[in-house]
DNA sequence: CTGTTAGCGCCTTCAG
DNA sequence: CTGAAGGCGCTAACAG
């Protein structure tokens, strides 16, 4: 009971092991009625290539590897799609770590895919640790870091300017006459916190910046952990804030869903504004104003930068290194005024 | 520019090969000394061992294949954590595909994922061609399917039955005196198929089953589509129903949002049943009566179960087979009276 | 257009 | 406990 290997197909079809080789990788230079006969031969037989030994002889493995932080979150399903349709549609298989927020098993994982000849990486966010980083660039293939704008690219980068969106808020909700805006935040990875500066800097910039409104947890996000976020919010300050800035949907849903209980007007009394703009954000009561980004195009623009890269035209030289921003915009509802 | 090899480290070291690969491999019988020289040889060059080379000559991949069919509903996600939370643990790698819900699609991703000697496959459901389960038959490897009870499994077989589920359903409903229930479904994938199965059956020994209030759709589940399922219904049965149950969460939410906007008040003139229990269920306006399933559990049982199979032990042998059911729960809110 | 030769890097099997 | 020889299944490079 062996497994069946080239030989076994060569000999039924009478050619040469290579010559299946040839057909089994559509290489030209195969006459039709050769191939008709081997490819029968294979059908015949059901016989299928032995990946390991390919990539062994022929060091290419047409293999990705992709590197996120979790599984749970939404954000990284869009990102993921994008990244499989693209890369299912050019034959390549992806190799997908969960690194769990952690720079330790970050390593890890890239260690492990390393061993594997990964024809390119998709790596999220900029935090590797120092031997992370050379092990990356020792790689010799195409790096693509997504979801955030990074300090020093790696290689290639693909996202948007965190520090902007956060900004962009907080100039939002002050030009809708907010004044005492709060930021609750879960997770805090390095893009929320990157969110967190540029609004405080926005509202530091014209004076309305209040620490005690700033409410963080390094736990995971969730609806519950909006509204827990939101009762300490309104205890510390004891309720002097008129608007809230949420790290993400799920937090502002939270938020929503407290307010009502609560008594408290949304958006008159309290402005909420989320990010990501998940699809129930359109359908909350009142509909949640937050901050849409394009995670599919994140995702399929790095498997796409990836091609670009390995399969050099005259074309896309130009393109293929440094930051493509994806861009962010506000999605304006009715939880803000 | 050549990559690395055992050699190289076998030389540095001073011993040979085999000695450096029994210690990457953590098998015993090499000496505290030799191994720690050893190990000082692989930190300082930095080796990372091939993987391919490893796999072809020992024909131990360490490899589980994953098939879903969808990557962008949350069902699984939850699944696919428990997965790779149990499969990183065993230190083994998982090689995922989405099938999109085509039985032609999951044959390929077999086809490509049968050349790479994986040690287990976890694929959902059973609806795969004859092809494709003869290849997974022909594979030697135990093979779990997952998210629903299925007819005939292959090998393992974990999940719940969608037919009972979608019966308990159609009790609860009629014990809380609803008696013009309808079902909205999307995608109608053959385990919402089964729940709706389950569904009518229950209706129709009590003969308040009526095609009328069944509006189906192939098309992918949403929130919105929930919203435009719901108006159909309405308008088919000119609001001649006093129930919903809705194939998911999703969908469910949707109708909540449209009885509010209709003025429809739930749950007295409409009561809504979800299905999967999703975070946000618990958050909606009313809350959201809906069936709990263990997904998590679902994913992280089957990987347990692939590798007490893949390394027997006196105690395992025989819980390794046939069908494991994972349950469902009904879960309670006010969206029912 | 097809075949021959010689490995890819590692592990299995057996000696020592 | 350690090492030497040989091969896993495939393909690069060249020859015919």
């Amino acid at each position: 009971m062996k497994r069946l290997t080239l030989k076994d197909v060569a000999a039924m079809a009478e050619v040469s092991p290579i010559t299946v080789s040839r057909v089994v990788n559509g290489a030209d230079g195969v006459r039709a009625n050769v191939r008709q006969k081997v490819e029968a031969a294979i059908a015949e037989l059901g016989y299928i290539p032995n990946r390991s030994a390919s990539v062994l002889a022929s060091s290419k493995s047409k293999l990705i590897g992709v590197l996120i932080p979790s599984l749970s979150n939404v954000v990284f399903n869009d990102v993921l799609r994008g990244i499989y349709d693209i890369a299912t549609t050019a034959n390549y298989q992806i190799l997908l770590f969960n690194t769990h927020y952690s720079p330790l098993e970050e390593m890890r994982a890239v260690r492990t895919l390393l061993g594997q000849s990964p024809e390119g990486i998709i790596i999220t966010g900029g935090e590797q640790t120092a031997t992370t980083r050379t092990m990356l660039e020792e790689a010799r293939v195409p790096i693509v870091q997504i979801m955030g704008k990074v300090d020093k690219p790696i290689d290639i980068n693909v996202g948007f300017s965190h520090f902007d969106a956060g900004g962009a808020v907080a100039q939002l909700l002050l030009d809708k006459r907010y004044r005492k805006i709060a930021f609750l935040g879960a997770r805090m990875d390095r893009r929320t916190c990157q969110r967190l500066d540029g609004f405080k800097q926005r509202l530091s910039a014209v004076n309305y910046l209040d620490d005690r409104r700033i409410i963080t947890t390094s736990e995971p996000s969730s609806v519950a952990m909006g509204v827990s976020l939101f009762r300490e919010l309104m205890e510390v300050t004891k309720g002097d804030c008129d608007a809230v800035f949420c790290c993400n949907d799920d937090l502002a849903i939270g938020v929503l869903h407290e307010c009502k209980k609560m008594n408290i007007s949304v958006p008159e009394e309290m402005g909420v504004c989320g990010f990501n703009d998940i699809e129930m954000a359109a359908f909350t009561e009142p509909a949640l104003t937050t901050v849409r980004v394009n995670r599919y195009r994140m995702g399929s623009k790095a498997m796409e930068l990836i091609f670009e890269k390995t399969h050099p035209t005259s074309e896309n030289k130009s393109t293929t290194s440094g930051y493509i921003n994806t861009g962010f915009e506000l999605v304006m509802r009715n939880s803000t005024r």
